[in-house]
RNA sequence: GGUCCGUUCGUCUAACGGUUAGGACUCAAGAUUUUCAUUCUUGCAAUAGGGGUUCGAUUCCCCUACGGACUACCA
């Protein structure tokens, strides 16, 4: 019997999620939703310089937009503190297991797997720029631990009486030399790492009383049974630490599984997405909008107005493909399809304009209703009402030339307020001399349309037109030009039977403004 | 510099030794819509380079080039 799937995603709260990170939550979660398991959130802030109070908020926030629910971790939007029967691991923060993980570190001392130093910062940086001044980098390796201040080289009573005296000791790892570690990633196959090319990692510092990343992340993903890894490829090189840490720990048996995704890189040029990319590009790096202490705002997909099940299906594309032709997935559909084997290798630079087609999708999926609903908060907002049923009508004329909701008021404010300017090149290519007069007649003639629906205009108009001899190009684009004020949008007995008869005829009517 | 990972149309990707190298986005052309958009059709466009292995390489191996990540008492 094989064990349960248990995978985790664990941010760091030093700032917003960015959607590569999004995206590594979202291929946890369909990984062990494929799998009939379990996503758990924990919250990695062993970094207590770079807390950002507001980021752990927003990380449960951008899962929840996404429809992510994590069956660990959270409980009514909050990190679980308290062990439950369904969240026995708690706490999921790990400032506050910090008790946890100073006696494993001491356990890989005393068995001989790690070593306490007691080199402060100054004497680190002077063994550093001095390597660099031989043109060196420095590592802090099995050649250099033999120099340092560390219970390797001290005695044991020197080590006890600094151990006691010092609060800014760690504990290292003791990297074995020339070990080949072999490891598989679930991605990219078999790799292999030569330990004297490593370093001596911390593990757990004195200062104040953390793990670091390494130990923690070993210590918690045994403790809380994860069964699969699947992170960011810029773990891949701390992989080698890992698995020692497993060996060390005689947790090798029980190690989960790893993958490790490729990143999302920049649209243009070079190098991973970061943060500052968005604004500079003119797209979104983030889910949800965010701001800094400095009042300096980031736009998210959610505020730029994409449909959720939009932006995870676009996300999900960015490094997987179900091997068919099919490109739109609910979340359902993806976990259905999810497999890892289909997660390529190389990184994915974002395209922007994919993703608003995606969106434009998802729009056309939504119903009237729904859209007309989100439409009228930006028509209230222009100080325009409307009945629902005339907005949800507007948007069933307009749907398929929208890609967001936002684009709608652009589309077809003239259906919200008659035209106050008109396109007078339109005017130059169809205004005939007689016009005018046309279209008195025409206003005569609408008026004795007694139900003033598309139909029956579309019977009467055209063929009155080709009856009288009139131009029809010069009619329905003057007429056009009247009630939309330039040349765009839907066919005009469509635009003039929402519109209803008065104000149609009112806007015919504005000709004499015509300049 | 070192370690590791990667490389198919502009972009996302398919093809797990045999295909006219397929699809999507973008772009262009045409049709429809007496407007605009939609829609439909068509088109442009790729295996980084060089060596092997093989009857046959996008696919396997090696080298080079390029790109990326990491190289903190950060995650």
């Amino acid at each position: 019997m094989t064990a349960k799937t248990r995978v985790r995603f664990a941010p760091s709260p030093t700032g917003p999620l960015h959607i590569g990170g999004v995206r590594t939550a979202l291929y946890n979660y369909l990984f062990a939703k494929k799998r009939g398991g379990d996503f758990i959130l924990r919250i990695e802030d062993t970094d207590s310089q770079r807390f950002v109070p507001g980021a752990e908020e927003y990380i449960i926030e951008a899962l929840a937009w996404c429809g992510i629910s994590p069956d660990e971790g959270i409980e009514n939007g909050k990190i679980v503190e308290q062990p439950s029967e369904k969240h026995p691991f708690a706490p999921y923060r790990q400032s506050q297991r910090k008790d946890i993980y100073r006696g494993y570190a001491e356990d890989l001392v005393k068995r001989g797997y790690a070593y306490y130093a007691f080199d402060t910062s100054e004497e680190l940086d002077a063994v550093r720029s001095q390597a660099e001044a031989n043109g060196d980098v420095f590592t802090y390796n099995y050649q250099i631990r033999e120099k340092m201040k560390t219970s390797l080289t001290l005695s044991p009573e020197e080590t006890e009486k600094l151990l006691s005296q010092e609060n800014n000791w760690v504990v290292r790892f003791k990297m074995p030399v020339n070990y080949i570690i072999k490891m598989a990633d679930e991605i990219r196959g078999e790799i292999e790492v030569n330990s004297s090319t490593l370093d001596d990692k911390v593990l757990w510092k004195a200062a104040d009383q953390l793990p670091t990343y390494h130990l923690a992340n070993v210590v918690d993903d045994k403790l809380m049974e994860i069964s699969d890894v699947i992170r960011g490829e810029e773990w891949l090189p701390s992989l080698p630490l890992h698995f020692m840490l497993y060996e060390a720990f005689g947790w090798s048996d029980s190690r989960p599984r790893f993958a490790h995704l490729s990143l999302l890189l920049k649209p243009d040029g070079k190098g991973k997405l970061s943060k500052r990319d968005g604004d500079r590009l003119g797209f979104p790096v983030f889910p949800l909008e965010w701001k800094n202490d400095a009042g300096e705002r980031s736009r998210g997909y959610r505020e730029d107005g994409y449909i959720p099940e939009a932006f995870v299906n676009l996300l999900a594309f960015l490094g997987w493909n179900p091997g068919t032709e099919q490109e739109i997935f609910s979340l359902e559909e993806l976990t259905e399809a999810f497999s890892l084997e289909r997660v390529v290798k190389s990184g994915a630079k974002f395209n922007p304009e994919k993703a608003k087609w995606y969106n434009q999708e998802y729009l056309r999926m939504r119903s009237s209703d729904t859209l007309a609903a989100e439409f009228s908060l930006v028509l209230k907002e222009k100080g325009i009402e409307k009945s629902p049923e005339y907005t949800t009508k507007v948007i069933e004329l307009f749907k398929d030339r929208a890609a967001f909701v936002n684009d709608f008021w652009n589309l077809c404010d003239f259906m919200f307020k008659t035209p106050e300017s008109y396109d007078l090149k339109v005017k130059e290519k169809f205004w005939k001399e007689d016009t005018s007069e046309i279209l008195d007649q025409v206003i005569v003639l609408f008026e004795g349309i007694k139900e003033f629906t598309k139909e029956n205009i579309e019977n009467i108009l055209p063929a009155t037109i080709k009856e009288r001899g009139w131009q029809m190009g010069s009619v329905m684009n003057c007429l056009r030009l009247l009630l939309v004020g330039e040349s765009k949008g839907p066919g005009v007995a469509d635009i003039m039977a929402l519109l209803g008869k008065d104000e149609s005829i009112l806007r015919i009517r504005r000709k004499s403004l015509l300049p």
